[in-house]
DNA sequence: TCGATACGCAACAGTACCGTTTCGAAATGG
DNA sequence: CCATTTCGAAACGGTACTGTTGCGTATCGA
């Protein structure tokens, strides 16, 4: 009976700041987003930024790589709704969210983490994929198959492949197109230049 | 009279070693094949790699940037002959160089760089682009106005789209495809899955 | 032979970050 | 009030690299 709650039993002392939890994890994200790599960044700046002393960080996540999984996590942005008209539709919807998640700072920053570390930290890799990567590609997915099934699109046709080509056409103007910004009708055209050789 | 060739005087004294030259250079794609980042990259690890002192390495190139430029200077892959024949099989045959290339730890890393800190080394990345990038560009781009011109593709294509849509598909592959190499055959998968759409 | 330059090597002071520890102050429950 | 815990701040010893300098040796032209 003395036994109240154990799940919320506050353990004595001083509870920890929420507020510094908050900081860390935004100075962790905006450290990121100017560019910093995970290689050079450091627990030191991380702190200075977060107006927040090493021990704090240090009390929360036992190295880097946990805390930037935990900030990472903090992203995901929501899968945009589609209306599951027309496969034209919903691609474009699906490939203009990549082109404004690529415009933040953040989102950025964070692919080209997701680009150029991954071997170094898989397992941060694999946790960013399940988180930010994959209900997208399930998203997609689902849209090419029920395309197929509609009858909008040949039966023929290989679905990751068709995947792999409208994401990559996207990551490639990301990545190489033009730096201020992608044009906003970018995704359209993608769609309709791909659409013709996917239709049935 | 005295002065016979101003342009390969030399200077007096002991020359340079061209060996130490190459071992740097091969010391330094070395250690960026082993998926060393630029940051990380340093200059006693080269020169140990090497077997040479700093000092050798700072009497050649001031700064890592500038030793780094030159080093991927002498990557410079030869471009693929191409048949000229059919857009499809020219098309076959660029897309297959990018994926034999990107089979290579040298060329994995070195585009991995280019993805990531192109950012943070803006010269080097113009020159990178100059040197292995835009030759290709070219060569498909030339093998598309081909096509147009035969009247294999349609008229109405975005040459640059297409090429975004063709390279875009190998480069998601690359970085998220099996990661115990692609698929022989995907350079033609690709070009057939995308041909439909484009021909006229 | 002599001056000049390059060589590998080792040492230097300086910088940055690591992960840990210590400190006094602040915040909680008993 | 007291025990407990967290807070920000500062300092610790340790590691790694920076760019520079001096050393003795090797290799060139004159």
């Amino acid at each position: 009976m003395t036994i109240q709650e154990p799940a919320t039993a506050r353990p004595a002392g001083r509870p920890r700041s929420e507020k510094a939890e908050k900081a860390i994890i935004d100075a962790t994200l905006d450290l990121i987003g100017e560019g910093t790599g995970l290689v050079e960044l450091s627990i030191e700046a991380i702190a200075s930024r977060a107006g927040v002393g090493k021990t704090t960080i240090y009390r929360r996540w036992s190295n880097k790589e946990d805390l930037v999984a935990d900030a990472l996590a903090t992203l995901q942005a929501p899968l945009p709704r589609l209306a599951g008209v027309s496969v034209r539709d919903d691609l474009i919807v699906l490939l203009d969210s990549m082109r404004s998640e690529a415009g933040q700072v953040r989102t950025r920053c964070v692919m080209n983490i997701a680009f150029s570390e991954s071997d170094r930290y898989p397992r941060l890799m694999e946790r960013f994929v399940d988180i930010a990567v994959e209900p997208r590609r399930q998203a997609m997915r689902e849209v090419i198959r029920r395309g197929i099934a509609s009858g909008e699109l040949r039966p023929d046709i290989e679905v990751e492949m068709s995947m792999a080509i409208l994401s990559g056409a996207m990551i490639w103007h990301h990545k190489w197109g033009p730096a201020d910004g992608l044009p906003a009708d970018l995704a359209e055209r993608i769609v309709d230049h791909l659409l013709p050789g996917l239709a049935a």
